[in-house]
DNA sequence: GTATATAATGACTGACTAGTCAGTCATTAT
DNA sequence: ATAATGACTGACTAGTCAGTCATTATATAC
C-alpha cells in the first residue's frame, strides 16, 4: 500500500525534523524518533537505511519548507525589501514553532571532516544555494529599482540569511528581550555608517 | 609542585580547545584530548571532574583568547571603524588558525534544556556580555564622534558579532572563495539600501 | 477460508566511550 | 640510605545506543 507507507515515512520525517532540530544529531536517538511517531524502532529502519539518512532527510523537509515559504512570499505582490522583510519575519515564526535552540539546524555547528557530515554538507548545500539564489534574485531586482545599492547579489543574499540567524542569536544569548527583529533588519537595510 | 601542575593542565585544555573546535562536543573523546596531550586518560580526571568541566574550561580559554584581542586593539589607536574592521580580520585569523567548522565553538548549536549544555551557556554568558559590553563601548564612541548613526549600540555590538560569524559561514559554506572579509564588512557598515 | 505478501515489532547484540581506581615510579624530604 | 609523595597510568566497568532479525500482525488474493 504506497499510501499508508508514504503517511508513516512522513511522520516518522515530521517527527524526526521537530526533535533534530531541538536536540541536534548526537543527542537524538533512534529511539526518541520512533517513540515520538508511535511505531518501534525497527520500523524507522523499514523508511531509513540508518541514522543520518533519516537526518539527511529531515534537512532536506527543513529546505523543503524554508524554500517553499521563500517562493510563496516573492511570488506575492511587494517592493523588494517588502519582500525580504516578510521572509525574514516568515522564518522566525516558522524556527520559533519547532523550538529550535539548535540553530540552521544546523550547518555551522558539524565537523565537515567526517564522512557522514560531508555527507549531510552535501544535501545542504545545493538547497541552501537555492535559497541564496531567491534572494539574490530579489536583491537584483531591489538594485534595478534604485532601491538597493550595487552590491554583490549573492554576497547580500548570503549576508541576509546570516542576519536572520543573528535575530534568533540575539533571542537565545540576551536575557533582556527587547531585542526585536525589526531593530536588527533595520541594521541590515541602513548600516551602522552615518549617511554622508 | 605548583609549576608542573600548571603546565599539564593548561596543555590538556589547549588541546580540548583545538580539538572540541574542531570535531565538536560529541564527537570528541577524552581520549582524543589525552592522546593529543601526550597523557593517559586518568590524567585529565586529575584535572577535571568530567568532559562537561574540561569543555566548559576550553570554552572559557576561547573567550578569554577572544578578550584579550579585543581590549588589546581597543587600546590600539584609530578610528571606532577602524578599531572593528582589526577586530573582525583579527578574529577570523584566530578562528582559522584553530582551523574549526564547528563554530562560535559553540553557542546555537547546543540544546540548552539539559543540564549539562545550561552549564556551559551559564559559562558562556558572561563573557558574551563582555565582549559585547567592549564592542558596545567602541560604537557608542562612534556615535559620539559622529561616525556611526543613532542606532542601539548593544544590538549593533550584538549584530557585529554575528556578522563576524557570517564571514566564517561564507568561507565553509561557498565553494567559490570570492567572498572576502571587507565586502561582508562593507555591507555591514553601509547597508542594502540605497541612500537618499 | 486459506495462502501469500507486506508491514511492524521489540528483544537482542556489539561497538563504543565516560569515568574509575589500584598500582607504578620519578622526585623530594628526612 | 630510606621513606614519603603525588603525578601519572591504563586496564577495567558500566552504561548507551545504532542497527539487526526472528517473530507476529495485518492486508490482499484466490
Amino acid at each position: 500500500m504506497r499510501k499508508k507507507e508514504l503517511k508513516t515515512r512522513d511522520k516518522i520525517i515530521k517527527n524526526a525534523l521537530r526533535i533534530f532540530a531541538q536536540k541536534g544529531f548526537f543527542r537524538t536517538t533512534v529511539d526518541d524518533i520512533a517513540e515520538a511517531t508511535g511505531v518501534a524502532k525497527g520500523t524507522v529502519y523499514l523508511y531509513f537505511s540508518n541514522k543520518e539518512d533519516l537526518y539527511t532527510a529531515s534537512i532536506d523537509e527543513h529546505f523543503n519548507i524554508a524554500l517553499g515559504m521563500l517562493s510563496e512570499v516573492d511570488q506575492s505582490p511587494g517592493t523588494p525589501g517588502e519582500k525580504m522583510n516578510k521572509i525574514a519575519t516568515d522564518y522566525v515564526n516558522y524556527i520559533t514553532d519547532l523550538r529550535t535552540t539548535y540553530l540552521p539546524f544546523s550547518f555551522e555547528s558539524m565537523n565537515l571532516s567526517s564522512k557522514t557530515l560531508k555527507k549531510i554538507h552535501s544535501a545542504i548545500e545545493p538547497k541552501l544555494h537555492e535559497m541564496v539564489n531567491t534572494i539574490s534574485r530579489i536583491i537584483k531586482d531591489g538594485i534595478g529599482h534604485g532601491e538597493f545599492r550595487r552590491v554583490d547579489p549573492q554576497l547580500a543574499a548570503f549576508y541576509f540569511l546570516s542576519t536572520i540567524r543573528a535575530i534568533f542569536f540575539n533571542h537565545f544569548y540576551v536575557t533582556n528581550d527587547s531585542i526585536k527583529t525589526e531593530s536588527v533588519l533595520e541594521l541590515f537595510f541602513d548600516g551602522l555608517n552615518k549617511r554622508r
